[in-house]
DNA sequence: ATTGGTGCAAAGGATTTGCAGTCTA
DNA sequence: TAGACTGCAAATCCTTTGCACCAAT
């Protein structure tokens, strides 16, 4: 149980030298935060990480929790899916790959980036960069009804 | 002048028709939407299409907007375009594209669909049907700054 | 008259903001 | 200690809802 104890701390340690590693400050909230997420791949409202993180007593606010997501975000830690107009998902899995969203649960699946392959791109309009490309599969429960 | 009026009934009545065709009863309200909506493929939020339709005097109240784009949207006259947390687009495009999202302009640009093909489609998920593919190419001001 | 549609204002939910207090370096 | 970060609550923004009034059949 010692090991285990140590095994934490080690972990703790290097989500903190990650977060340094990307300009990021690590406090406890956001090192908290980043454990979470970075747990395994995963698709998370910022919603259900403030239930998570306080899940085990009150460890951050509500305004953390969206800054830390924001700052996350921004410095390419986590990538923004947005996929349904009500709330954003947050992912942990930054390389590249696709979704599906299940209309009826709500679900965010993965889908490896070499399952969805296109062969050809459209012109960029003048003066303009490429900065990401989301591909959403948007499907449904086959027993669901129809509108 | 007069056959100008003319025209502009002919072409309100043809959109009555569509709505009936669609299973709405064309009140005025819906049909000035719908008149701004189909007068060219494009892509507004519920504030841009309140703007307009109120420019000539108060024809419609936010509320019937958003009642009246949901309805279309279920009916499958304008499709929902979801690529900014902050808001909805209503596309009047219904034909098979997708888009190019400008993320300092917000523009949104559709993108022809068979510039964009697919070769390689992921397995769904156990017990679902497909429901739409989204493909959004984000894009940025080729002189824009870097985060 | 009955049913459906609209307007207004209030309610809701997600996200942001302002400022005082707290923690990190 | 100085600057950064957090918490709380209030404020915003988009969207939905509830209910009384109006319109069409």
């Amino acid at each position: 149980m010692n090991d285990q104890h140590h095994i934490r701390i080690v972990t703790q340690r290097d989500i903190g030298e990650q977060l340094r590693d990307a300009g990021i400050t690590p406090t406890q909230q956001r090192v908290q935060i980043a454990e979470i997420l970075f747990a395994r791949p995963q698709h998370l409202s910022a919603d259900q990480i403030l239930a998570v993180v306080n899940s085990n007593g009150p460890i951050a606010s509500k305004a953390t929790i969206y800054n830390t997501l924001g700052l996350f975000a921004r410095k390419g830690l986590v990538r923004e899916v947005i996929v349904d107009p009500s709330k954003v998902f947050y992912d942990s899995n930054t390389g590249e790959h696709h979704h599906f969203y299940n209309l009826d649960s709500g679900e965010l699946t993965d889908i490896d980036a070499e399952n969805v392959m296109i062969t050809s791109l459209p012109e960029l309009p003048a003066n303009t960069l490429p900065a990401g490309i989301d591909i959403i599969f948007r499907i449904r429960e086959s027993d669901s009804e129809e509108t």
